[in-house]
DNA sequence: AATAGTGTACTAAGCGTCTAGTACAGTACT
DNA sequence: AGTACTGTACTAGACGCTTAGTACACTATT
């Protein structure tokens, strides 16, 4: 897996979690990859995967069971779903306006934009 | 001066310049403030304005004359905006939309979000 | 009971960032 | 020449993140 330099890796690694919870690749009560074998897959240390799996707990996202694994929360997909609608709301939808204002790029634009990156 | 955790704080102050470039705020051969200045004025210890200067410098948006100062540089506005443009529609626009998808928000729902911050 | 897989806890080290403090060198002004 | 600004360079320490390695406790299976 590849990372980028702007975020902590472990939350990096939450945050494909996150993704593969939305797109329904990961169901409630599924077990997740364990700690040590998260770790070899990606290539990262086991104790980054520890902490990404810590915050996801706290979040609600991941339950465990000792001795047995990591598994998907009953409520996962709502629970993510409004965790990152609630970022992007507050957070990165202001920041993106910002940014076109500052660019002078217009709403209308941005469809041409994206054709263009394609 | 406020700072997110998000990012290194030198680059958000690089950021905040770039952004007065941009405004029209700073013009070329504008003396900016003074490392120990801008330290005291943004309540930031003056080695990490000195790595926001250098920084700047390094993408050609300031230059310095030892003993006097830095100033905004002679094309600060256009190396700003391509340095700007380019990240935001290589990096920022593809993620925006990636997230539009996985929360499931239509293009045609943003005006009406933008409109529920506010 | 033994084994192999889980999660957990701990120490040690490296790196980037930020802070704190001190000292030095160049420039402008009087 | 003296003064008061500039930028520059350096050491030292704290913090968060990451890696490396070891050891222990719990669970399922045989």
């Amino acid at each position: 897996m590849e990372f980028h330099a702007q975020q902590a890796i472990y939350l990096q690694i939450a945050d494909r979690i996150c993704e593969q919870v939305l797109r329904k690749e990961l169901n409630s009560d599924e077990r997740i990859s364990s700690v040590r074998e998260m770790a070899v897959s990606i290539e990262v240390n086991p104790n980054t995967v520890v902490r990404t799996y810590a915050y996801l707990e706290e979040q609600g996202i991941i339950y465990k069971q000792r001795g047995v694994g990591y598994f998907i929360a009953k409520d996962a997909y709502q629970r993510t779903l409004n965790l990152k609608k609630e970022y992007f709301l507050k957070r990165e939808l202001p920041v993106f306006y910002k940014t076109m204002s500052l660019l002078g790029i217009e709403f209308e634009q941005l469809k041409e934009l994206t054709d263009k990156i394609n």
